[in-house]
DNA sequence: GTCTATATGATGATAGAC
DNA sequence: GTCTATCATCATATAGAC
């Protein structure tokens, strides 16, 4: 910072980018450190913004975090496209790659890692993660298709943990396998968990 | 504290408790909520325990997380329990009954969801368990077993997975299903992966 | 061994000037 | 919209009295 008097508050000129700075820095320190881990003071620095802009748009910090988290597609419309997209004796392929698709975009990636570190260490996390995974993914499953909802959970746990060794722990090779690789070991385990 | 004159400092007069106090307190602590969120306020509160204490004995909270989480056993021993301790056929069963009962020992579950919970937030947590998971478990099983490293990464990720949703996220049902129960749907997985 | 007191710094949040 | 200043709270860690 040369500027010679020092920055001058007042609104700057331009179309206002300063809010989707604040979300993109705060998406990014949310996926890697978590809900208490990414300060306020860090996003602010990281978005080259003040801290206290971050409280006039967002109020307080969990309303950033559910600002920062909106998904960025509609759950309710890719699980049906599982479920009934092909044969039944696809399904587990079926899954496991459009799985794979979504977790390759990183809108989405950073978003559900945020979710994930975040549900590690704090209870309201945890709870946010286990109504999606109750609510929006076994419900809708175990409603869909006839097969006890202790099967599909195990399901869900095998995906759950491929990403946390691919994204959060980043062993080799599983980090940097192919989805085709992926697919290939995963589609039989999910068509004899969903499977009829 | 209603004690008259204030609790003396002072050596108390008794065999010293207050060391494995200190630890139980930790453990507990460090395993819902991970190493950041565990301060060590809170572990001696927890143990009723004067916090400069726990420097004393331990330095400072690294010393104290290292010594919370020293393994009740030792790995090495039951690796190969699990790898020649009967035919290869029923190898997926033998692992999944023996990974369930390790994780039904309170000992070893606070200790191993300390270092899950710390690895999701903190990048030196996420160190440790990845050297744990690398060379403790995933070079020795490729070592013994001749079986690619990923295969037997993605039947780690299968029960990690499960890990997670029982005892992190404690969903049900699979956190309150039988061992048996999971045995059932998990054998033939790991089977699949590490089976020749 | 046990405790008090304190150094030092980060955090979330607010009030108010420009 | 943007910024400074500040509050109250919490953290880890240390020095030293008893």
């Amino acid at each position: 910072m040369v500027a010679p008097p020092g920055r001058k508050p007042g609104r700057r000129p331009g179309p206002t980018e300063t809010r989707p700075a604040i979300l993109a820095a705060a998406r990014e320190l949310f996926a890697g450190k978590g809900y208490d881990g990414a300060s306020i003071r860090a996003i602010a620095r990281a978005a080259e913004v003040d801290p206290a802009l971050i409280h006039h748009f967002y109020g307080n910090k969990e309303g950033l975090f559910i600002a920062a988290m909106e998904f960025p597609f509609d759950p309710t419309q890719i699980i049906p496209q599982v479920l009934t997209g092909g044969p039944r004796e696809e399904i587990g392929e079926r899954l496991v790659r459009i799985f794979l698709a979504v977790w390759g975009q990183g809108d989405f990636r950073s978003r559900a890692l945020a979710v994930i570190r975040s549900a590690a260490t704090s209870e309201q996390g945890a709870t946010l993660l286990r109504e999606f995974l109750t609510s929006a993914l076994l419900g809708r499953v175990a409603e869909a298709l006839e097969v006890p909802r202790l099967r599909i959970l195990v399901g869900i746990a095998q995906m759950v943990g491929v990403v946390i060794m691919r994204y959060v722990l980043e062993i080799e090779p599983i980090a940097s396998a192919s989805d085709e690789e992926l697919v290939e070991l995963l589609a039989p385990t999910l068509q004899r968990y969903l499977g009829e």
